[in-house]
DNA sequence: AGTACCGACTTGACGGCGTCAAGATGTCGT
DNA sequence: ACGACATCTTGACGCCGTCAAGTCGGTACT
């Protein structure tokens, strides 16, 4: 029993709690799923009284806004790891799409809080920054693209359809790998799936013409 | 008080109970929320004891799987009927994307259900007999696109781009709202993403070229 | 007509939950 | 040495889901 987690309960006043408890959290959420988790199933796994979680978070609500605020710092590292170096623009915004769905996959936790408005503070100003940031990488990667390859590109529209579809793609996943084995079709990878997905967007965005010129059939 | 509701709930023995206790429950998850949704509230706000749910429904997962069954009907309806004799398949895939939109907004206690297979029971087999007709209206209008405009494209990844996207755009949309508040923007509505976001993603499907390194050719 | 049965609920009880107030305990500046 | 303070614990409250047992009205059979 020489997990940093036991060393840090053996010691207690000050062993990081916090910390302890967020770690616990994620390994229930694991366990159980969003929503069966509980406080007092973190407080026990982490060795603590029933009460100590709601004394450093507040509420579930409180303890759950900050996993998801973690979940959005280890997004915005990992995608901008994913795109540094990569010159072409296409080809950084293919790795940060790769980027995210290696979040989703080692993350499952983190991710499934991140968008649950119902479950977590979405005003809470420490998740909306690490949000905001991590958004940033992708629109300035997509304004990469659009001054290259097409200035015409809406920015804001193309940006938020990447990270849309990113994310529709992990929440369906399951849903398309239950659908694959039902037909006896091989189930696609989440990764293969955003290799497909993100040519197929890039497609489009080098192909977009400014909104206005838009033939209505 | 003349509510249909009400007139059954003066006759009960035989009111139609499930259809009364599946009303509530989407009014309780419009009140509070998915996450602090519960049985107890909704047998209250029928006007039937405690327990009558579950006898019903077995336990909470029944419930909500059997609100999330009928949210999969509506939208196979509502998608049909909005494709529903548009010649060119281009435009009938935008109008099915308003249409996933519309009933976003319309039914949204549903659509917060239909994907959380945390809270259902994803291998309900009449849910996902309802989830599969839906996705066929999809995928045929993207068969008939790539018959029409490009045989080169790849059927189930276009059909699955279509989906995730919308479903990512319903699950962001808050967020994409709250950070053009924040930056003194005017938010873009759901129907005008969906818009955006549609004429991206055909732009894309008709430039689709065959997937350059396929296993099996 | 009587009665046995059955589906549709109700009642009551159980343990687990989140949260809050009050108490304990270790730490640190003085 | 000691008091102030942050950090936890303890105990209590009411709400929750679920289950077992009971109630009750209709229906079918004799």
């Amino acid at each position: 029993m020489n997990t940093p987690e036991s060393l840090a309960a053996a010691s207690y006043h000050h062993g990081d709690l916090p910390h302890v408890l967020r770690a616990a959290a994620v390994e229930v959420i694991l366990d159980k799923g969003v929503n069966s988790f509980s406080l007092r199933e973190v407080a026990r796994r982490a060795g603590v009284s029933h009460a100590a979680p709601g004394y450093h978070f507040g509420d579930v609500r409180g303890l759950l806004t900050s996993v998801a605020t973690e979940g959005f710092e280890t997004l915005h590292a990992e995608i901008s790891r994913a795109g540094a170096g990569i010159d072409d623009p296409v080809d950084r915004l293919k790795a940060i799409g790769r980027g995210y769905v290696r979040v989703a996959v080692e993350y499952p936790a983190h991710c499934e809080l991140m968008f649950r408005d119902d479950v977590i503070d979405a005003d809470d100003p420490a998740l909306s920054s690490a949000g905001i940031a991590a958004y940033g990488v992708l629109e300035s990667t997509v304004a990469a693209i659009a001054e290259r390859y097409n200035p015409e590109l809406p920015l804001s529209d193309a940006t938020r359809l990447c990270w849309s579809s990113m994310q529709g793609l992990v929440q369906l996943h399951s849903k398309f790998r239950h659908m694959d084995i039902g037909l006896g079709r091989e189930p696609q990878s989440l990764d293969e799936h955003a290799e497909h997905f993100t040519q197929l967007i890039v497609n489009g965005l080098l192909a977009a013409k400014p909104r206005a010129a838009r033939s209505s059939s």
